[in-house]
RNA sequence: GCGGGUGUAGCUCAGCUGGAUAGAGUACCUGGCUACGAACCAGGUGGUCAGGGGUUCGAAUCCCUUCACCCGCACCA
């Protein structure tokens, strides 16, 4: 309908060019707004204001000639002047019912598939399998998979790449543990069971004993080496490690996969590549030992350009180095068009660097989009940063554990007669869900303040909220006796609440491009958390089985079914379930 | 010091990149279940959009400035 408004309004400038009421060379932006205010119609310009001052027009006058010169259309069925110049368009509420219609029957709801599809590799979760997940990892893992999920939707070809910190430092310290207790004889595999347990007494004997520490270190460089003792040691853990992982994704309801995994192990062969093709290309420089890439932007503390780091003065490679690799294999080998990074907003400057020296060293094309999607710190209730290291750290698996069993009181206090089994199931729903819902519905940006009670509350804007208009649905459905796709009867909207809740039936494609284009999910909570509100308000006002006549009652039937399927797919999009009944 | 971010109702947060009277949730108050599921609905109280300038028809949004807090800034990731 946008799209359909602007075309409108391009052709009236066109004209309005010939007549030489504004100059030729104007080339406004157009926007088209939805209106708040139901008497301002149903979508709103703000061209005549634009263009009044180019035009040299009083804005009212030229918005009377911009209407004058609208072409005729079917959809639009009345315009009107208001306020300093705005142009308020009403809709025919003939198409609003076609569009229900049409979505109802229509698999995909009416989302457009992407025309000129785009391969786009997201690198999110990524966590280090040095140790257990934790809370940090809750939003990459999260917002990474919402997006990715939407952007696959959309038709795009959707490469996930789970970045795990596979390499590095403290596996050393990890291995000379794993030496050690089996030097003792013990089974390396039950203690691996708690990988946070294991990784604390790694670093305990690391701290109070010299030996273990320089073992530790010599055991790096053996690894980097390729000493096969060592990486069969190293390969055990990961495999350890990535199999809580998966459980972990598992539960969450992450779409990653072991096919996923794309550590930094495996460009190790590529990082000496990497810095020779720099060094071919003249981009590196020694810096106190260490080769470097010198960025004219970035400024360090004395005012100085600031290196990026490309392998350490003792020949050891950096994460950049690795990131650059990676950002290589997906150009070259995945062939992205978009390459999206859920990180920590504070690895921002990190990012704006390797970005550009991958772009100097022609490692990715100019056409390819390289975006770091931020995201806030998570902080503690007391309002500090989240600290990892300090003693009691919320695993992620605690905490969904944790989750669940709020929602099992809940559901139980609320079915006193259902079976252990489904309360266990819907328990396990609302419970994830509610803690999925919580982040995804924040605009990941900003600071992300952990806390059990605002997620764990199961009122208000809550994935509940959500499920349970779901559930209503069903139930209506169940009790009338027919599918929820069974409706046949066309659409007639009558009453006040059917059609604002038809109204923001019809919006769900623009906010899946939304969401496509920013990476931001929170647009679709909040548009599924309105819709469900306004199907709530509907429930209420307006009866559905037992509605006046036969034709409401099937008119609505289609509303709450196109309303049940909408939600459920957008959930889906988020990766949250529905369920039948709670 | 330089760079980035944040500051909106008591609390948690939106605000669609400059639009019309700044919105939700929560908390608090009032009303609604012998009722298609009350994890709900209807309504109310609550604001110097951190402060101050500027740009213009119009600013929470853009520019400048001050304040407060957070985060980066050379071999960790």
């Amino acid at each position: 309908m946008k799209a359909h408004i602007q075309q409108l309004l391009e052709q009236a400038i066109v004209c309005l060019i010939k007549q030489q009421i504004i100059p030729a060379d104007t080339q406004p932006r157009i926007n088209i707004d939805r209106t708040k205010d139901k008497s301002h119609g149903d979508y709103a310009n703000n061209l005549a204001l634009m263009l009044a001052k180019p035009a040299k027009q009083n804005p009212r006058h030229l918005a009377e000639l911009i209407v004058a010169n609208i072409p005729e259309s079917t959809l639009v069925i009345k315009m009107e002047i208001a306020g300093p110049g705005f142009i308020n368009f009403f809709i025919n509420p003939n198409f609003l019912e076609k569009q229900i219609d049409s979505a109802y029957s229509n698999e995909r709801l009416n989302v457009q598939i992407e025309a000129n599809p785009q391969t786009i590799v997201i690198d999110y979760s990524s966590p280090n399998l040095a140790k257990e997940m934790h809370v940090g990892h809750l939003r990459s893992s999260i917002i990474g998979d919402a997006v990715a999920r939407t952007l696959e939707f959309q038709g795009n070809k959707v490469i996930r790449q789970n970045h795990v910190g596979d390499w590095g430092t403290q596996f050393g310290m990890l291995l000379a543990y794993m030496e050690e207790l089996r030097a003792k004889g013990e089974p390396i595999e039950n203690n691996l069971a708690n990988l946070e347990i294991f990784y604390r007494a790694a670093k305990a004997r690391f701290d109070e004993s010299e030996d273990f520490a320089t073992r530790a270190r010599n055991l790096v460089v053996e690894l980097q080496s390729g000493n096969e003792e060592c990486l069969k040691l190293w390969s055990q853990f990961n495999e350890t490690s990535l199999s809580h992982c998966q459980e972990t994704y598992q539960r969450l309801g992450v779409s990653l996969t072991r096919a996923d995994v794309r550590g930094e192990s495996s460009y190790n062969d590529q990082l000496a590549v990497i810095v020779e093709d720099l060094d071919k290309q003249g981009l590196l420089q020694q810096s106190q030992g260490a080769k470097c890439v010198f960025l004219d932007n970035f400024k360090n503390k004395e005012g100085e350009p600031l290196p990026v780091i490309i392998q350490k003065k003792d020949g050891g490679f950096l994460y950049a180095t690795s990131d650059l690799a990676a950002m290589r294999y997906r150009q070259n080998e995945l062939n992205a068009d978009r390459i999206l990074y859920f990180v920590d907003a504070r690895q921002g400057l990190h990012f704006q660097q390797v970005f550009e020296v991958a772009r100097s060293a022609g490692f990715v094309n100019d056409k390819t989009s390289l975006e770091h999607m931020p995201f806030g710190t998570v902080m503690g209730e007391d309002g500090r940063p989240f600290k990892t290291r300090s003693g009691s750290v919320a695993k992620l698996a605690d905490l969904l554990t944790e989750a669940e069993m709020r929602a099992y009181e809940l559901v139980k206090e609320k079915n006193k007669e259902m079976s252990e089994q489904e309360l266990r199931h819907i328990a396990s729903v609302v419970g994830i869900s509610s803690v999925k819902y919580a982040d995804l519905s924040k605009n990941r940006t900003s600071d992300y303040t952990f806390s059990f009670d605002s997620m764990l509350s199961f009122e208000g804007n809550t994935a509940p909220y959500l499920l349970y208009a779901y559930t209503r649905v069903v139930s209506i459905f169940n009790k009338a006796g027919i599918e929820m796709g069974g409706v046949t009867a066309a659409l007639s909207l009558t009453e006040e609440k059917e059609i604002d809740l038809a109204n923001k039936l019809i919006q769900f494609d623009e906010i899946i491009k939304q969401v496509a284009k920013q990476g931001m999910p929170h647009f679709l909570c909040s548009y599924l958390f309105e819709l469900a509100g306004l199907f709530s308000s509907f429930y209420e006002a307006c009866p559905i089985l037992i509605a006046e006549t036969e034709t409401q009652k099937q008119s609505r039937l289609k509303l709450a079914g196109l309303t049940a399927k909408t939600l459920k797919q957008g959930l889906s999009l988020l990766g949250i379930n529905t369920l039948e009944r709670m």
